[in-house]
DNA sequence: ATTGTGAATGTAATGTTATTACATCAATTG
DNA sequence: CAATTGATGTAATAACATTACATTCACAAT
């Protein structure tokens, strides 16, 4: 398993089922209503959710919001998303329509920055929060 | 009242505080971390350091790192943070160590994919965690 | 077949972060 | 003084996330 080709038949039933609920949903969610969702499907705690969550992250299926404590499912999860490089998202406040973007500019700028320092570079989140075109 | 010179000598009693703790601290801090080191000077509950949060925030004289849940006294404070366009940062996670920084490359760039999408740009978050120089 | 191993799961309890609700107090102003 | 506004105090609750421990499953080595 090279976390190379993931696709979503090699998920276990809950990874499975946490990544189906992200797919199917129009916008970001929280780990507790991914739970609520999957009650009926025999989830009962968090940690359920959690933990499939993080497998979920590490295949490059899913994408975590931080400045929202949500998660959403990778805009083209073929081949993980961990293969585009940096990932940037725009979050509208209203909808919660989420659009995710890679731009190489922004990446080296950044690159170089922590170059410059020193800096050895982690998760690097860039999130937009503000209003999309449908709702302006 | 303008926001505009804000001075830390207008800030309520409360709001000094919190910013004081935050001033001091080598690194950044949550809210309820803050609370704590505040027992002494009187405060009780988690509100009243959110509250003073707040306003410490709408006037450009803290940020929030919303890949760490946790508060840090802006670099430049003088004018509020404000004045200087898009911020970003980065995070040591090993010895917490953040530092602050601007570039209007990133920043135009930003702007015009929000441009491109109609997309009404609120607040931006960038944040890069890693390990600083100091920890390598 | 048996056993050893690591990954995944189930469940409960707890820890951490943030907000709601409501009462009170202080400064400003007409 | 009455009215308004902003700040504060306090309690309760909501929302988000992790620790701890027992169990089960898949699969390889014997
Ligand atoms: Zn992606
Ligand atoms: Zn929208
Ligand atoms: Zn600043
Ligand atoms: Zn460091």
């Amino acid at each position: 398993m090279t976390t190379q080709h993931m696709t979503t038949q090699q998920l276990t039933r809950n990874q499975g089922l946490v990544f189906d609920v992200l797919s199917h949903s129009g916008s970001p969610l929280s780990a507790y209503s991914i739970l609520d969702k999957l009650r009926d499907s025999g989830f009962r705690a968090p940690l359920q959710v959690y933990r499939a969550l993080d497998k979920l992250l590490e295949f490059g299926l899913v994408h975590r919001l931080e400045s929202i404590n949500a998660f959403v499912a990778c805009a083209h999860p073929e081949d993980g998303c961990h293969a585009h490089g940096l990932t940037a998202f725009t979050i509208c406040e209203t909808c919660g329509k989420v659009d995710e973007f890679h731009d190489h500019v922004i990446e080296d700028r950044l690159k170089g920055f922590a170059k410059d320092r020193n800096f050895k570079t982690g998760k690097t989140t860039i999130e937009i929060r503000g209003t999309c075109a449908g709702c302006a």
